[in-house]
DNA sequence: ATTACTTAGGTAATCGTTTACCTTTATCAT
DNA sequence: ATGATAAAGGTAAACGATTACCTAAGTAAT
């Protein structure tokens, strides 16, 4: 069923049944309109929107990869993508990359052939500018910043300052030997995080010991071997942890090992998800707002495909919220 | 950058560039071969697929309606299915319809304007045939079975079975008194699991009693409310619950409560989502494959697309993995 | 009566591929 | 020398919309 098809049982053109499914509609008078806005009906008529992109160079199609859903972290981004998206009318091309650079150039390929209006790209670990062959395409880059040429929209928070933040609690709370849980990936965000740790601690005048950092990546597993090999050797009273993940495997690991939290251990967390406030102790953590990322990510990518901004860096803030686990 | 600017230059007709490009070059000469894929390489020509997929009326594309991926479940089917896709050179739509009809058929629609070679539906709660205009689209229904004429695929688990075989495990355990939390919607599955864990007791000689039965849907609320609820009245030592989220409210409750699991009150869960095993104790469950189902589904997806296969029902087997809430 | 504008709609090129069918030249068996 | 076949590549229609530009009739002002 085609316009064509439409066009011939109402007795007019092409031209005009798509002007009347348009909205351009002010030369058409109300009779032929009604005509044939009930055959369109009537037929059940479906239209090609392969045809139209190819005519009008516009998909209403958003690329967004991200390293996995399984994660809750980027679940929730990709929800908020998702649901903004939705809202202004496009929809969404869903990639998990895998933290591989590898996929994620195989996707933005696969992406733009397909051509989608705008990229969200999460980039993966070791993503870097060159490995990137964008032909023009609008893009944003949403809670991990690289280095890359051109007219990129950015969505981030300020990491340092939530790790500062974090650590700062832990202080107050009277903490003196805290450790630190995180990822040794590449990505600004890790290294940031780290620096707000040892920034905290200097400006409490308390010594950073390497012995009490424990790096690997972003998981739960990270969390519960960080707490066994951390308290081998240390006496701990505090632990910030890179992201929620990592807390949760802390906390497990301590709840194993019989320690109290947060009588003799407090644990905080970054990021959270939404299943932080469900473990036992609920997670004390610094919020990052996940969904709001995603929904900013698409405002933004969207007000780029449209002329109407240039790639622009946005920070928005994280902040504490206390629960149980301090 | 078209296939007509690569020709040119190449100094050959478009047809040939395409027929290189697509492999059908068994009557194209090794050096214009190499010519013209030389060029391709130095311009960085990226194909158009909206134009492809105009001609061929195939766009590579799946869309993927669930009810939500931030979800654990769905999340993990959803990275099933992107897996399975990609790797047979698939990509897909990913649509949120949060369980509302009104959204699901939206969303029909647009993947059926966009094109896409089929569709995988997670059907929502109250969706029944009626509601859904197909033109005769590829369609698999996933882990939600669904009343819908027309030839479609479905991918299903035993409920049934799987939620008597729970209860079952909690008898053989010593539990008398074992209560039901679940989702009260309307779909297939929830009535299977509430059947199968009336079967397992009335098999064992133990009355259902409606009082030990608290419905609302598949949250974590729902587990932690229904301790409280159900706690109130009865005595249970062992809570089979509809679905994991459930039974991780439901541990928190209990842990609230200062009820030991399993000691005094025995948890099993269903799903075996992701987090399941981290949970303090880590939960007993009826394992889903949830990931397979994915995979299964965008499988037979593909092949009613490419005509192999007529919708048929493939029903994937539940395990139960014993962990230390019971 | 002429000009100008509005209303209502039609014509046909175009977007970038794919592909059925055609042409030309070379090779080869008879 | 002839016909058949293979090799190499070209021509142009088609996919289903959109849209710049055109036409024609009616109306209104001068």
């Amino acid at each position: 069923m085609t316009i064509k098809e439409i066009a011939e049982m109402a007795n007019v053109s092409s031209a005009t049944v798509s002007k009347i499914l348009n909205g351009k509609d002010q030369y058409i008078s109300e009779a032929t309109r009604q005509r044939v806005l009930e055959i369109v009906e009537r037929e059940g008529y479906i239209s090609n929107a392969i045809a139209k992109s190819l005519k009008t160079k516009s998909t209403s199609t958003l690329g967004i990869i991200i390293p996995d859903v399984m994660n809750l972290f980027f679940s929730e981004l990709a929800r908020g993508i998702e649901d903004a998206a939705e809202g202004m009318g496009y929809s969404v091309i869903l990639c998990n990359s895998d933290n591989k650079t590898s996929k994620e150039e195989k996707y933005i390929q696969v992406l733009q052939e397909k051509m989608v209006d705008g990229i969200i790209l999460t980039a993966s670990e070791q993503s870097v500018s060159n490995s990137l062959k964008r032909r023009n395409m609008p893009m944003v880059l949403l809670d991990r910043d690289i280095l890359i040429e051109g007219n990129v929209g950015r969505i981030v928070v300020d990491n340092k300052k939530g790790a500062y933040d974090a650590t700062k609690y832990l202080i107050e709370k009277g903490c003196n030997n805290i450790g630190f849980i995180s990822s040794d990936n590449v990505v600004k965000s890790s290294g940031e995080r780290l620096k707000g740790y040892k920034q905290a601690l200097t400006e409490s005048n308390m010594e950073v010991d390497e012995n009490k950092i424990y790096l690997h990546n972003y998981s739960i597993d990270t969390g519960y071997e960080g707490v066994k090999k951390l308290l081998e050797n240390n006496k701990l009273d505090g632990i910030s942890c890179g992201n929620d993940l990592i807390a949760i495997g802390a906390i497990k690991a301590l709840n194993e090992m019989k320690i109290k939290i947060p009588e003799e251990v407090k644990v905080i967390g970054f990021d959270d998800i939404q299943i932080s406030q469900y473990v036992e102790p609920p997670l004390t953590t610094i919020k990052q707002p996940i969904y709001e990322m995603g929904e900013e990510a698409v405002k933004m990518l969207i007000s780029i495909i449209e002329n109407k901004s240039v790639g622009e860096t946005k920070v928005l803030k994280t902040t504490l919220v206390e629960r149980r686990s301090c």
